[in-house]
Order: structure tokens, then sequence, then C-alpha cells
DNA sequence: GAGTGGTCTAGACCACCAA
DNA sequence: TGGTGGTCTAGACCACTCC
């Protein structure tokens, strides 16, 4: 598939690669060292170097001083899954995107929220609920509390900028976690997504930090037809 | 958090991370070429690549030859999602893990599932239904088709072993395509796992492929209080 | 064509850690 | 404490791509 990379330590990786996929050196073995390997690759220890750090990285090998390096018993793969705009994700497939606000007001942060996030309970927070739609059918419905204490977002204008818009392009690189699961549609959710209540929805949970403060906690409900792909 | 890494090339990173945060380097804005930062930070052109390299490789920055580096207009997060096996995610939990397999039969491969691996429709393949449970109650319900023209697996007994803990040991180093979603349980998994008819269950498609042939297709059906946890 | 990043080298010193 | 990987350097040449 990909055109054959011409760089050596590219060759080296693949080369790497294809002897633990051919057994030569089975999950748990160990290779043998850096100058020895780049003796017989015949080239310099830091182009070795470069290609074994890139496989530490990948979590295929397993690196220590001393100890060298073996390849991991059990290879610790990790998708690559990219966090897609709502927008983008509509236009993708073809659709007219359109974003609603339907509602904005201040709330004192309920118990689960400020355990979730480790703020003072009842603080105050932006609580936004707003709609993404593709041709006007219902994408994505989302509940987000925003922490004003780290975000100057009071003056802003919801109304014309989705949060998660504003939010990328004002806090850029903001630390995240994300947990995906599977829900029956409430009330809430039923209307706006215009589904049968305890219908089965895809939830998205996102929290983001910036700086080990807690900005935002996002609730975004699919309609059942979504998924989420990922290469490994 | 991290103990201060004293690489320079560390620093390095942290201190262009930190413009970017305090917009000294907005999203979008070009950066000094690489022998002019480095002269800045007192290094050999080859400790700065580096750590532009890896910013770079983290999607934080974009490299062009001749066009130079600029810091991405939005920032290419990737989400790092590690593949557990399900024996671990239950013993995680405190539980006691068990497995069990429910069938075991030859079959030709259906319609769907040729198209989807790309292999001739009609092909006699092995399918797998399987359970695994924590405490004896369900955790998940597995149903696993095995392509026996790319893995030697008529011998194996897989009342023993897992199909997926055979092929982890056997085929290192595979790719895969996860899919994530929601659906409601048919008769088949609301049977097994235990949950109402309709109810939702989270629903993790898995297509692995070894040296561009297909190895085998999962669909891994949880109860309604599993989730995916993943990390920015 | 010229300027930028991509890669390689040979050598050096350092930091960690298993024996 | 010795061997292994981790990092840095100075210099060189190459490859891509924008102008």
């Amino acid at each position: 598939m990909s055109p054959a990379p011409k760089a050596s330590y590219h060759a080296i990786k693949a080369e790497v690669l294809e002897r633990i996929r051919s057994q030569v050196w089975p999950p748990g073995a160990m290779l043998p060292g850096d100058v020895v390997l780049a003796r017989e690759f015949g080239c310099a220890r830091s182009t070795l170097t470069r290609a074994m750090q890139e496989l530490a990285h990948d979590g295929i090998l397993e690196r220590k001083r001393k100890a060298g390096t073996r390849v991991r018993p059990t290879p610790e793969r990790h998708a690559r899954l990219s966090i897609p705009l709502v927008r983008d994700e509509v236009t993708a497939s073809g659709a007219q995107y359109s974003y609603q606000l339907l509602r904005s007001t201040l709330r004192a942060a309920p118990a689960w929220l400020s355990t979730r996030l480790d703020i003072a309970p009842g603080t105050q927070m932006l609580f936004l609920e707003c709609l993404h739609s593709g041709d006007a059918t219902p994408f994505q419905y989302e509940q987000r509390w925003i922490n004003l204490n780290a975000v100057a977002a009071q003056e802003v204008d919801f109304t014309q900028i989705s949060p998660n818009a504003w939010l990328v392009a004002h806090m850029p690189l903001s630390n995240a976690e994300l947990v995906f699961s599977a829900a029956p549609a409430n009330d809430d959710v039923a209307g706006h997504l215009d589904v049968p209540l305890g219908s089965p929805v895809f939830v998205k949970e996102r929290v983001t930090w910036f700086d080990g403060a807690p900005l935002t906690h996002t609730r975004m409900f699919y309609h059942a037809g979504y998924c989420v792909v990922s290469q490994i």
C-alpha cells in the first residue's frame, strides 16, 4: 500500500516488523544490542536507534538500559482515534450542517459534576443545550457545562458559534477524557433526537482540561445509526 | 505531574507547546525555520529537528519542505485507545473471569461478510459464539467468523482458550478496524446477555487483517453499563 | 532555482539498572 | 559496576516544493 519509504530507518522498521511477524523474533524475544544490529544493517547506531525508538514508542518493542530490547509479550496496540468536529462529521456525509442553541443558563453544578471535575460543589456554571443537524434531521444533541472560572465565555454568543468550535479556537492543546457508551433515550434525548423513548442512543462524554483546570463537560447523544470508526 | 525531563529535546517540545498555549504562536501561525530556532535554543539542528518532528507526529505541528513549519489550524488530536483482552477487562473490575464456547460450526460466509472482508462469496468459514462472564454474570457475547484460508485454526480447541487470546498469541502485529455503536438487543443478544429484548447494548465490531489477508470478523455485545474510556 | 525540512554519519558522553 | 540504551553534536547531502 504505502509507497515503500526509502529512508533507511524506515527500511529497518519494516525489517524488524517482518522478523516479528515471521516469528524470527517471537513475542517476548530478546533482540541483539543496538551496536550489533547497526553493524548487521550496515548503518550508524543513531539510525538504528531511531528505528528502534519509534517501534518502542508504537508499543511494539520494550527497551531498557542494561536489560536490552525485547519484543513486547503482548504488543500494546493503540488505536488512533481522531476527534472530529460535529460540523465535519455531518458535512462528510454530504448533508447540510445546521446548528441550533436550545438553552443557555447559569446553574449551580450538580453533585455528580463537581465530583467529576473536582471543583467546589454548587459552583455557578454555564449550562448549554445544543442541537446539531444534517439536512434538518437531528444528528447530535449536546448537553454542555462550562467552567466560567477557567473560560471567559460569558460574553460569547453561542447562538452564532457552537461551543465546541469556539473552545477549540480559543483553548488550543487542551487535554480530554472520552467515554463511549450506549444508553436508552430519556425524555429529553428522545424529544430532541426524534427517536422513540427508551431506544438505544450512542453517548459520548467528554471532559476537557487545560493546564490542570477543568474547562467543560459535555454529553453528546447520537441517533442509533451513528458509529465511531478507528484503525490500528 | 511528569518529573520534568532533562533532555533538551524534551525541554524544547515543552517550550513550543507553551508558546502555542499562550498564543505566542496561535493556531495556523508560521514558526521560524529549524536553523533559526536551533540557534535561539542554543542546540544542534538535529536536536531541534527531533523535537519538531515528534510534535508533528503528534499532530500539533505541520511541517513541509520549503513551506516551513506551522501550528496546525485545528490540532488533529488523536486519542490513544488501548485494546484490552476481555479477560483483563473483567478481572480489572475484581470479578472472576469465565469463558464459555457456545457454538462452533463451519458455515458459508454470508454476503455481507464476504463483501466486508473482500473474499469469495460462500467461502467456508469457522463461526464461533462465545460468552465471557464476570462472576457468572454475562459480560460480553461474541459472534466470530474465522477465515480458515488465512488461519490454521481447524485443530484448535476453542473450548479451552478464547479465540481472541489464541489469535493474539499466534498472529502478532495484525491490523484491525474497530467500529463502536449502540444497538437494540435482538433475540440472540438479549438471551445470552440476559437483558430485555430491544434494550440498548454496546457493540464493538472488529475486522482483523494480517499481511493483506482478512483473518477474522468479530461482533462483541456488551451489557448496557459498559463503556470505553480514552485519553487525549 | 533556491530554500526548507528529511535523513544519515561518526563520535562522544551520560544515565540507568541488572548482575 | 559494566553494559545497554538515551541523547547531543557538527557536518553533510538529499528531496521536496513553492516561487
